[in-house]
DNA sequence: AAGACGAAAGTGGTTGA
DNA sequence: TCAACAACTTTCGTCTT
């Protein structure tokens, strides 16, 4: 079969890697990083974990998925009554397959099993494609090959797979979100989020709070010019630097409160500020630095002259 | 009366010595 | 490891509509 070699090393860019079968690692022969180590499966398909290559592969529809705590690779063997259905070469076969299954059912397979049932069930909740769920899988198999699980509970660790996969996405979801969806507190899910992007040298952009617009302002059931209103608004605040060290949340609240203002789709601070989870106070500050800085003050009186003339 | 505004004190997390 | 610090929150009193 086609072996799926790691091509360069992901930390120094060597092409030098060795290869040791029987340990189940890639080592860098010039910086000495291990890119691969044990394997849930050491059958053939081990290969598979690399994260770059798997991706790859994802994309142009290879069948394996990281939703299944075995990927999809088959270590259910099956029942012993099956078993006699076949031939008596084929049922060897089979019994010995069935005992290896039970070799290698170690702690880290329970672990990713019932972590992938857990990671299911709170995607579901919060109604994320499937891409992130299949995301989040890999991102959290990756964490218990490294053991970044232990000393951490399973459902934290999940949560900050999927918290991850999702800014990784651009479809974010607030902390306070993927909080009440597991049962985990914020703090905590932050924590194991940056403890495994940190761990896994994932590159997770600072998230743009123009991609809170869209869902936030259908919370709020605002048209769309203002959602593009809003976006604008953010783009102009970027350039000023109004949005460096600020929660991208808080911004993209009051965007959206000055664009609603403007647009005469006026909500009071309060109902923008619940559905981004930002306090009004918070609204406030931003959207008054929003008024200092852009030329949005005249749009706003021109609004409020109108409604006086009305 | 409700919403908007702002001051003051408190919280959790980052940073730098 | 600790203190300073920035961002954000909570709370509460005042002003505006």
């Amino acid at each position: 079969m086609t072996r799926n070699f790691v091509k360069k090393c992901p930390e120094c860019g060597s092409l030098n890697l060795s290869y040791h079968k029987e340990k189940g690692e890639i080592v860098c022969k010039d910086c000495g990083l291990v890119i691969e180590e044990k394997m849930v499966d050491f059958d053939q398909e081990w290969r598979e974990f690399d994260s770059e290559t798997a991706a790859q592969r994802r994309r142009t529809g290879a069948p394996m998925t990281y939703t299944q705590f075995d990927q999809g690779l088959g270590t259910d063997v099956g029942s012993k009554a099956d078993l006699y259905k076949f031939g008596s070469k084929t049922k060897n076969k089979l019994f010995r397959l069935r005992k290896w299954q039970q070799r290698i059912s170690t702690a880290i397979e329970r672990n990713l099993k019932m972590a992938l049932s857990e990671l299911k069930r709170v995607s579901s909740f919060l109604k994320l494609p499937s891409m992130i769920e299949e995301e989040a899988s890999m991102i959290y198999t990756h964490a218990v090959q490294r053991g970044l699980v232990r000393g951490r509970s399973m459902e934290s660790v999940v949560s900050g797979a999927l918290y991850a996969a999702c800014r990784r996405y651009d479809v974010p979801r607030t902390l306070d979100e993927l909080s009440e969806a597991s049962g985990i507190e914020k703090k905590e899910i932050g924590r194991t989020y940056r403890f495994i992007t940190r761990e896994l040298q994932i590159k997770i952009l600072p998230s743009n709070p123009a991609d809170y617009i869209a869902r936030f302002a259908t919370a709020l059931k605002l048209s769309a010019e203002t959602q593009t209103k809003s976006v604008e608004i953010i783009e102009q605040a970027q350039k000023v630097e109004l949005t460096s060290g600020r929660g991208p949340t808080g911004i993209a609240a009051a965007a959206l409160y000055v664009a609603a203002l403007i647009n005469g789709e006026k909500r009071t601070q309060r109902e923008v500020a619940d559905v981004a989870g930002v306090t009004e106070v918070t609204i406030r500050n931003r959207y008054k630095e929003l008024l200092e800085e852009l030329d949005l003050e005249k749009e706003i009186k021109k609004i409020k002259k109108k409604g006086k003339d009305n």
